[in-house]
DNA sequence: CTTACTTCCTAGAGCCTCTAGGAAGGAAGG
DNA sequence: CCTTCCTTCCTAGAGGCTCTAGGAAGTAAG
């Protein structure tokens, strides 16, 4: 007679996780949830507080891992190497995991998560990157607030549709990269 | 005896935008328009098809309106006068407009929306400012992918309460600005 | 005046979140 | 072994959402 499903909240978030990425963030709902674990809507809530608990974990699930990718990828690299390794860990990362980037990018109060270390780790790898090219504050913030967005808009728009011209997005995500690569080092010398 | 409230599409649609720009896209839902027009949801369907019909709607009325703000900033502008009147008449838009820039953002399936003209004449925008610079493809298609996505990336950080460094938001833009037209400037002249 | 179309209605199915209160599993102490 | 307590699951139910079906009452045109 089992009558425990042996959830966990780890378990919960990683199946929240795999839902997120077959079929998008919105897909992740505690009533989808409760039918994998073959177990009514309401008992999930003895594991999290709500829908946008469930969320603010996926998120930070995601930013951990997407930390790893990137760490692992800028390891022992520096300049241009450096930069297109981080690019293209970021990218391959939100192209394969569509549904974990989305999470990745609510809004989240930073009172309602208890361990912000993840946030400040993915700041820190952005800025050691930028550290090569020989940056300091306040360029050091601005270059990295440019190099985010530019990463970001380009995967959000991609996966979201945009770019339906027939030119290949992987030939202009390299071009953009060369661009910026030059950007960076001539990053002081602007008036 | 007021029997018809005198309900039209295009009054929907705008009751909608400014339910997205109080409250965020998520908000504008059929219900809630159904009680701002003091009326039952189901006669909203004698209007629009559904709900995602509704978004589409709002989306090709912000994406409007935008282009017209952006048409009228660079008009008469080249060079850096022109990326910074475009860039700041995109980001004010986005800023002052958040629900309704967020529906511009939706994936949407050229299928289903009847007149696309809007979203060419978005492509025509920034690849005339970009003609410019002296662009010819395929790096006018490169160039303007780099961009709208920088600015995208801008934004939508920015709304989404990222950025909460100490440095004013404003500063790392005009400085990011400075740096994509330097960009620009020497496009055809990297490897 | 009749006909036909449009705009609104009620009813209801189905999906969702979340709360309240209860029962049964499992561990720990007497 | 048996009681106590915490945890994990349950049923019941409120309330919000989308959307369909079918009906009635305005409105316009022949």
């Amino acid at each position: 007679m089992v009558r425990r499903a042996g959830i966990t909240v780890d378990g919960l978030v990683r199946a929240a996780a795999e839902m997120a990425d077959e079929g998008g963030l919105d897909r992740v709902t505690v009533s989808a949830l409760a039918r994998r674990f073959g177990v009514k809507d309401a008992s999930l809530y003895s594991h999290i507080r709500n829908l946008r608990d469930l969320r603010v974990r996926l998120a930070l699930l995601a930013s951990g891992e997407m930390n790893d990718a990137i760490g692992a990828a800028v390891a022992g690299r520096s300049g241009k190497d450096a930069l297109v390794a981080f690019a293209d860990a970021y990218r391959d990362y939100a192209l394969a995991h569509p549904g974990r980037y989305a999470a990745t990018q609510q809004r989240i109060d930073p009172a309602e998560v208890a361990d912000t270390a993840v946030f400040l780790r993915a700041v820190e790898l952005t800025q050691g990157m930028l550290r090569g090219y020989g940056l300091r504050e306040p360029g050091l913030t601005d270059a990295g607030r440019l190099l985010r967005s530019t990463f970001h808009g380009y995967i959000h728009i991609e996966l979201s549709g945009g770019f339906a011209h027939s030119r290949p997005v992987a030939e202009s995500w390299a071009r953009s990269l060369d661009a910026l690569h030059h950007l960076l080092e001539n990053w002081g010398n602007e008036s």
